[in-house]
DNA sequence: AATACTAATGTAAGCGTTTACAGCACTGCT
DNA sequence: AGCAGTGCTGTAAACGCTTACATTAGTATT
């Protein structure tokens, strides 16, 4: 009936008769206890199923053993999986993961607000833009951050070079004699998040140049880095007088959007226009979607990995940049 | 240098000049203490930047705010979707989200190992099946906790009526005409986790016979709730000497990867086969899929919305079934 | 004017750990 | 025999809150 208050270092401590330091002792494989008292005080705490109360080790320790994961949102293939392998990494080493959701245009910020911060040990950002206020805050509260997929000034971060991410896949597309390309971006995303696509259309603007790319505005949409959005995009971009002979999506699915909206309008890929995309997204070998890989996968499980070594030895490890590389499929040919 | 330690209640309330018991109090919005005396120890603790310490808060009240959130894996549409959900309703309601992967041939299992149970205030599983050991522990720490996808005996539930999707889904495709209909289901999803695929298979089955459709048993291939699952499934299927004319997919992302493979195999969809998948993706209406649509983020929110009830009044809250309904778009046509 | 409330505040006992320090029983050395 | 060292264990003070209870002052009731 009473569901029977569950058993404390203290009652473990009474019954192998020992004090509860010693248990503590035991139980965390501390030096300095007899190799027959730990194993008596092992089959007692399990016997009475035992487990430390978190809440009492964090307050007593300073440490909490678990990491925020704070993310502008959660949709959307890179979000999700970009923190599965930080999240995964972080389970292995013994972390927990708290997942934070703070939408930029949330004036309040969940980030600043609550004072989630002094909950856990470390902090991973995934393509979170930080307002100054935020970042001070962060900073301020002096635990160890690890940015992904943008670097920001004072933490260390795991990123790839976006600028030359946008020449490259421009200049694939050049390189097979487009002269008119149309671009997908992602700043409707989020409104205060330009950076990533900001980067990527600074690359894409200078090859734009360095080819000789036609240099219309209007061959330039915002998507919103999903299906629906590259659709839309697409449909729009569709819309001009002269039509592109290729498109560069800042995304695989904006990219697969895109596609399919070519194809409502009755166009073939890659007859009659070519599509790259970036991230390679496991759909995208089935589409034969010719694209920029970026290991989303890794990404996150190196920021995290970072993140567990600063736990450690608290001294700053600088920024790993990923490389990205072109994976040319189906989906783009010679114009 | 030394990162200052942040200031605690008691510094607070010597600044203010009451005692810690009357700033607890005062910044918890808690009755009887005076409205100038509130107003002055918001002020200093603004000032100071106090934030109260959760784990100690935690430890004193025995609530941690927190939830976990348990699934057996983060890949997939439904699953980040379902998580977005449930931490979107949670962080409204003054909840953190813990997000635990407790993938299901990890014999130990995060769930039973770890002492994660005691620091959390309830528990929303995602389309978890439970080994009687973790359903024990579970019920023995007696935390509200909701099932989402799936009943579990003993907790509530967020869910659907998996048996009668199946149904609904292939008698649509019988009422078209189609005779030798082929099923992707989840099965290689989660070795232990059959049932919601089992379920709709079941479903299937049942109106095989009432329709008196094609009976063999290679119709039906195991996929893994991805594209590329129901593409490579899709590829399996048709190897058979009779292709189905019409196939029914466990998952929207099934049905598009099969559709896509249907595609390298010089298929056209509706004219060679039709499909219908389960979800209602976001991406479905830009294919034109016909699909049995779940609002897979409803149930994200209502489970999370449940588990506030409970963790308000603690008194039992029923299940809620969820309804789906077709939804006829171009993918599927008479034979 | 004495009494009974009520509202605002303070006191202090937890909550269940961790950890610095002390203590104790040996062993081995001089 | 005395002493230092070592290995194990216990004592007790934090850690930073919440909360039951006590106290005080002020207001209303008789």
């Amino acid at each position: 009936m009473n569901p029977q208050k569950s058993s404390t270092i203290g009652d473990v401590a009474a019954e192998a008769n020992v004090s509860v330091a010693t248990v503590s002792r035991a139980l965390r494989g501390l030096p300095n206890v007899a190799e027959s008292t730990r194993r008596r005080i092992e089959e007692v705490a399990e016997r009475l199923r035992y487990q430390p109360d978190p809440s009492a080790s964090r307050l007593a320790s300073g440490k909490s053993s678990t990491v925020a994961i704070i993310v502008p949102t959660l949709e959307g293939w890179y979000f999700s999986t970009v923190m599965a392998a930080s999240t995964t990494a972080l389970t292995k080493g013994g972390y927990e993961s708290l997942i934070i959701v703070d939408a930029v245009d949330d004036s309040a910020g969940r980030l600043v607000d609550r004072s989630v911060l002094k909950g856990v040990d470390g902090v991973i950002l995934i393509n979170m833009a930080l307002s100054d206020s935020k970042r001070e805050t962060l900073q301020r509260s002096a635990i160890p951050v690890v940015s992904i997929g943008m670097k920001i000034e004072g933490f260390s971060a795991v990123s790839i070079d976006d600028v030359a991410l946008g020449f490259e896949a421009t200049s694939h597309l050049a390189g097979l004699g487009h002269k008119t390309v149309g671009v997908i971006t992602g700043l409707k995303w989020n409104p205060f998040q330009f950076e990533v696509s900001d980067r990527r259309l600074a690359g894409h603007m200078a090859a734009r140049s360095h080819f000789s790319l036609v240099k219309d505005d209007d061959l330039v949409v915002g998507g919103d880095f999903s299906m629906v959005g590259g659709y839309n995009a697409m449909l729009k971009l569709m819309e001009r007088p002269e039509r592109p002979s290729a498109l560069l999506a800042f995304s695989d699915e904006m990219a697969c959007g895109a596609w399919l909206a070519a194809r409502s309008l009755g166009l073939s890929v890659p007859e009659d226009i070519s599509i790259i995309g970036v991230d390679d997204h496991p759909m995208s070998e089935l589409w034969g979607l010719t694209t920029i890989a970026q290991n989303v996968t890794s990404h996150g499980g190196l920021a995290a990995e970072l993140l567990l070594k600063l736990l450690k030895e608290s001294d700053d490890v600088g920024d790993i940049e990923v490389e990205t590389t072109l994976i040319q499929r189906s989906s783009t040919r010679v114009v």
